[in-house]
DNA sequence: GTCTATACGTCGATAGAC
DNA sequence: GTCTATCGACGTATAGAC
């Protein structure tokens, strides 16, 4: 056994650094998020996963493609989870906005990192226009599954021709968004209700407005929907 | 002339020192707002206001109480305009907060470092919870000034008893806030008018919750109110 | 009250041993 | 592929001149 050939001794040799690799990340993630990105060392970093500085740099480029290479699977990780819940919802579209938003809080309040490292990949995005086009581009996948997701509540109701799937979904992203950072700052001011309530709220308000305005020109849709299930 | 007492001469003593504070923080604000706490050095501080690094320990007595006292000053000086501006409005509250949501937008285009600013605070104040106290306290002045305004346009509607003046100002803070952000990373996907939208629907929401559930048990409400006008 | 010079530590990144 | 040792640059903060 143990003078066999080192051709694959389990598969170690490119599983192993994939392995490193992903643990650097994780340390990463845990270390960015506390120190921000400034402030944290690669040091720092390679401790945390158990490793040496000259193992990080023999996985990643330099700090900043570690940073970098983190906020793309960092992402990516939740979105993939996120997109799954979001479009599996069978029930009450309205009813599953409601389900969706107790899901990311509970999320939110369970991985204390999550808001921090939006923050962070936020303000290196802001500050570094190249990089903000591609978060700008990798947001489009969730982005899509939140305004279909809304897209199907918003057919429902006599929504007005403002409320667009895509108007209103930013409007859901971004009261998430903030509801969770106020949340960060004074938990008793956000309580969980507080989601809920204001997406209620929220499309209610769509729905009057639909109303009010009786059918709001409708002439834009397309007539073939519903592919399957008929 | 040239030998006249030094005692004041114009007032120089105390004012020049003023002067230099302010301008330090001035030049903190842009320099922290573009490089981010970790990342700005103090040299770079005092050179960006015309001072070296020993006029700013002269007036700081380190990095972190400079950028402490900023959190303070620079969102002291942006509450009391906005509340002003809140609380001077005559007219609707409904069309009231419509507006001031118009010149928050407007804010906050022209100032771009502001929102960098604020996600600096605010990871700086999650990171320190000793600081998130004095964060939480600071903020409880504007929240006011906006639970009165929005309070003032709920009276005008049968809302439902969640609906208190805490949680929708709560609400239209977050949206604002996370409205403003996403506006920095893709401004197409959330033009000005998305503001105004988001919030007639979500106050049209809270008339018909309202009204739906008839008058909504308001036995809770003291019934000393208008201490004055009667 | 502000500037110049400097002490002292830390960080990012590299080179070479294993 | 990972670790140890190290270089050069930069950062904070201080001391003393003016």
């Amino acid at each position: 056994m143990t003078t066999e050939e080192p051709r694959r001794q389990r598969l170690t040799r490119a599983e192993a650094k994939a392995r490193t690799r992903k643990l650097l990340l994780e340390a990463a993630a845990q270390t960015f998020a506390r120190k921000g990105y400034a402030g944290s060392s690669v040091e720092e970093i390679a401790e945390a996963a158990g490793f040496s500085i000259g193992a990080l740099y023999s996985n990643f480029g330099n700090k900043e493609e570690l940073f970098l290479e983190l906020s793309t699977t960092y992402n990516a990780d939740r979105i993939a989870e996120a997109s799954e819940v979001l479009l599996d919802q069978d029930a009450d579209p309205v009813q599953a906005v409601n389900e969706v938003s107790r899901l990311l809080v509970d999320a939110a309040d369970k991985d204390t990192d999550f808001s921090l490292l939006q923050a962070e990949f936020w303000l290196y995005a802001v500050r570094n226009p190249q990089v903000l086009d591609q978060m700008a581009t990798r947001m489009r996948t969730p982005r899509a599954a939140l305004e279909q997701l809304v897209g199907k509540s918003l057919e429902t109701m006599p929504a007005p021709a403002e409320a667009t799937p895509k108007a209103v979904a930013t409007i859901v992203a971004a009261l998430f968004e903030g509801l969770v950072r106020q949340r960060r700052i004074d938990p008793d001011q956000v309580p969980e209700e507080l989601f809920g309530a204001a997406l209620r709220w929220l499309f209610s308000g769509i729905e009057v407005s639909g109303r009010e305005k009786k059918v709001a020109a409708p002439a834009k849709r397309k007539p073939a929907k519903r592919p399957r299930q008929g």
